[in-house]
RNA sequence: GCGGAUGUGGCGGAACUGGCAGACGCGCUAGACUUAGGAUCUAGUGUCCCCGACGUGCAGGUUCGAUUCCUGUCAUCCGCACCA
């Protein structure tokens, strides 16, 4: 009787020997594959089972890979600045420093606990003087580029995170971090100009092996649209306003016009009768928040007294301010035309303002339209000469004809805004700039790099819009590199993304001093083939990662524009009812404790077998019973088998390749919660063969171990040294399992045979049998439950007889 | 409001291009071995009015045949949210 599993002993030992005997080496002749996951932030909490999720996918995606025979690039960093870490640190009064470097060294020992194939010589760390001199020598590129520029202007702040925020930080008007209504306010700005390479971000989607709710989430954030801009004269007034629009064929139709109350016209439009309530509008709209704005029910505004003459037709229309017209996107004012446009209509009918129909839906005007028409579909009316025209033609051609006649101009537009790069906190990367008098903003050198952030005691944020870095005068004052003069430093820092937008460059050339990777390990090992992580990313890190390599692809630094070739999004792990883990909710399963009752390859498959991969799953201990009863029963049948050392027989080969077969394609797929319940399924029909033939025969041994070494990679280990052999089940030389589709093949298969679709047999056939013979074997298996005339056969090979009777 | 995903036993979930719904596992029931069992093994386990019928959120449709395709609808979750 074999001796059951005992998974502490032999994960110890192989533990130990994979710390001295590596099994991923680069030995000149492999082929490399860059497994990758998204580096963690080192939260003072800790992994949970969660996190586990996403680093045994990679983990036994990698091991694959390297059994496939890779070299593989799997490491493993720390995303450590940031507000979170120092948020942590403030709270348990310390240094965030300290804590950072606390938090790191606990998680390290969680996910060695994982025993993932992380290569830890190319171990980065934000944090790390050595690694952000790089993140401030991109900056000081791209300042060069003239794609970093300063800029006062209102943006999203965060009233208890105390610093401002990017467009992409802010969920539903709040604070993405800590869910606070996030405010607006006033401040000198480090932008980065993303919008530059909008197009080229949005085009280059399509050459991504990503999740379609990814590249979709990024296509809407860029938010290109198609139109024109028209130019509308102001009555009275030397002036003109212009409007951005998508739907220039409506031209005809707009019966008013709305201006953002931001816009620079606003106040100047009002008349004599109408000053009051205009300045009144414009002051109240500038104290309200986003949020408050979103939640209006009723559209407001008010009438500016003025009018505007629309280019094509001469007509007449009112100037009004509303806040529902967002002052920073297209011209912040609009042309309204309210048959056609929901808000449009909504406003108009509010205000009783007059309502034309310019497109014939179905080719009539609708009678007491109730709600906007908003398709471009059906034939212009009330148009002058555009009357006749088909809609969806005319508003692809209208802003050329807009064009030539002289009224404006063909233009797009993008929902995209710069990225607000300046953070009013401590724990970042300080920003390389020194401002001087005569000089202006100036980049510190880069032989100078990196500007080392300052070991302070106190750091806590002013909330001023001031960083905590002003206070420190030795630090502020400084010389300028142009002109020698006294200068001040920038005293904002980077955000958190700034370190992780290239982090995976590093991974390939950590060491290096001289440049932030070097060309040739660039060329040899970049870009990453697989990135595994969660989805919350999809248009923060995903896309700052990849306008950053669009940078440094476009100043030579790497040969490649796109850092990620394949993306995939683990879905969740959550406690009971869905509900996301956290502390706070006191649901969090810590893994540590399951691994040392199950051992570490338990929680492995376990992780993998809660459900599919990319869907959330609820998370229950109990489960875990199960694979690891499968672990041992797999264990005694292996061991059983090694000792027993039986023949093969035909029946055996069949089932081997069946499995490898079986294996395979759904490891391929990446469906990895059924290759876990496969091994459990051939386990059971090997144990049932062999207990016919006293064993398993050596060479299916041999399979099922190297099928199962990337999920369970101890016990492979020590079952493969088991079953005689020397080396590493990953080595190369061993390789992944083969199987011959002609050797798993059936000779006869198990065939329902159905009337009227309901199954009322099965028979087993020879698997090329005749259609009528098989028809006939059906009939008889049916014998008398068969009545009534045969008005159909059907035969659908290897899979079902159907027999249509009345 | 718009877009997407999901919906299958007591539970987690299987089911390839339409072809025996419920694989695999948890739990449960019974038995075996045991001083013992929260160990292990064996058998069983969708529902019901159980020789039959009904069953994949709901209502229709296409088909010899639908978890799978089509139309409508409901629920949950996620993303976007006045972007003109």
């Amino acid at each position: 009787m074999a001796v059951s599993y005992n998974h502490k002993e032999v994960e110890k030992k192989w533990r130990k020997k994979w710390e001295e005997h590596p099994v991923n080496v680069e030995d000149g002749t492999k082929e490399k594959y860059y497994c990758l996951d998204m580096f963690p932030y080192p939260s003072g909490n800790g992994l949970h089972v969660g996190h586990w999720r996403g680093y045994v996918i990679s983990d036994v995606w990698s091991r694959y890979k390297l059994m496939q025979g890779y070299y593989l690039i799997h490491p493993m960093g720390w995303d450590a600045f940031g507000l979170p870490a120092e948020n942590y640190a403030i709270k348990m009064g310390t240094h965030p420093a300290k804590s950072t470097a606390q938090n790191i060294a606990n998680i390290k020992r969680q996910i060695n606990e994982i025993a993932a194939l992380y290569d830890w010589d190319r171990e980065v760390n934000t944090t790390d003087p050595d690694y952000y001199k790089w993140t401030q020598w991109i900056f000081v590129k791209m300042f060069q580029e003239g794609l970093a520029y300063e800029k006062e202007m209102p943006i999203n702040w965060c009233p208890s995170c105390k610093t401002g925020l990017a467009n992409e930080e802010v969920v539903n008007g709040c604070c993405d971090r800590c869910g606070s209504e996030v405010t607006k306010k006033n401040l000198r700005q480090w932008m980065l100009k993303i919008t530059k390479y909008a197009d080229r971000l949005l085009e280059d989607l399509d050459k991504l092996d990503w999740p379609e709710k990814v590249k979709k989430m990024q296509t809407e954030w860029i938010g290109k649209s198609y139109g024109a801009e028209v130019d509308f004269q102001v009555e009275g007034m030397d002036k003109a306003i212009t409007v951005y629009t998508t739907r220039p064929d409506t031209l005809h139709g707009a019966t008013f016009m709305v201006l953002a109350p931001e816009h620079k016209l606003a106040a100047e439009l009002a008349t004599d009768e109408t000053r009051t309530a205009v300045e009144d509008y414009i002051m109240k709209s500038s104290m309200r928040s986003n949020v408050d704005r979103m939640q209006d029910k009723e559209k407001t505004g008010v009438f500016t007294g003025s009018y505007a003459i629309n280019p094509l037709n001469g007509a007449k229309v009112p100037i009004w301010l509303s806040d529902y017209v967002l002052a920073d996107y297209g011209t912040g004012a609009i042309m309204c035309v309210p048959a056609h446009d929901d808000r449009d209509f909504e406003f108009a009918k509010k205000f009783q303002i007059p309502i034309i129909q310019v497109i014939a839906k179905d080719g009539k005007e609708i009678e007491n339209m109730t709600e906007a028409y908003t398709e471009a579909s059906g034939t212009m009316i009330n148009s002058g000469e555009w009357n006749g025209m088909e809609s969806a033609v005319l508003k692809k051609e209208a802003p050329v004809m807009i064009e030539k006649m002289g009224i404006g101009k063909k233009t797009t537009n993008y929902k995209l805004r710069d990225w607000v790069f300046s953070r009013q906190r401590y724990w970042g990367e300080p920003i390389p700039i020194v401002h001087c008098d005569k000089c202006g903003a100036v980049a510190v050198p880069e032989e100078q790099l990196p500007v080392l952030l300052p070991d302070v005691e106190s750091y806590q944020p002013t909330g001023t819009g001031e960083s905590p870095l002003a206070d420190i005068a030795e630090w502020v004052n400084t010389t300028c590199p142009c002109c020698g003069g006294p200068a001040k430093r920038e005293t904002n820092t980077m955000p958190q993304w700034a370190g992780s937008s290239w982090y995976f460059l590093r991974y390939v050339d950590n060491k290096n001093k001289e440049q932030l990777v070097s060309r040739e390990k660039a060329d040899k090992y970049l870009p990453v083939d697989m990135y595994i992580g969660g989805v919350e990313h999809a248009v923060l890190h995903l896309l700052y990662s990849r306008f950053y390599t669009k940078f440094l692809y476009d100043i030579g630094v790497v040969d490649f524009d796109e850092p990620f070739t394949k993306l995939f999004n683990q879905g969740m792990i959550t406690g009971k009812n869905g509900i996301k883990m956290s502390k706070s909710k006191g649901n969090v399963v810590s893994p540590d404790d399951l691994v040392r009752d199950y051992g570490c390859d338990s929680l492995r498959l376990y992780e993998l077998f809660v459900g599919p991969p990319e869907l959330d799953s609820e998370w229950d201990d109990r489960g875990i019973d199960g694979v690891y009863r499968f672990l041992n029963r797999f264990w005694n049948l292996v061991t059983d088998s090694i000792e027993a050392n039986v023949a093969v027989t035909k029946e055996m080969v069949k089932l081997r390749h069946k499995m490898i077969y079986d294996i395979t394609t759904r490891l391929e797929a990446f469906s990895l919660n059924t290759v876990i319940s496969g091994f459990m399924e051939y386990n059971n029909k090997l144990i049932d063969l062999a207990k016919k033939t006293g064993g398993i025969d050596g060479e299916t041994i041999q399979v099922m171990i190297r099928l199962i070494a990337p999920f369970a990679p101890h016990m492979a280990e020590e079952l493969w040294e088991k079953a005689g052999n020397t080396n590493s089940v990953f080595d190369k030389e061993n390789g992944w399992p083969e199987y011959d589709e002609a050797l798993m093949a059936d000779d006869e298969v198990e065939v329902a045979v159905q009337i009227n679709g309901r199954t009322k047999a099965v028979i087993t056939v020879a698997k090329d049998i005749a259609k009528e013979e098989a028809i006939a074997k059906g009939k008889e298996a049916l014998g008398d439950k068969l009545t009534g005339n045969v008005i159909k056969e059907i035969y659908v090979p290897g899979r079902i007889i159907n027999i249509v009777a009345k």
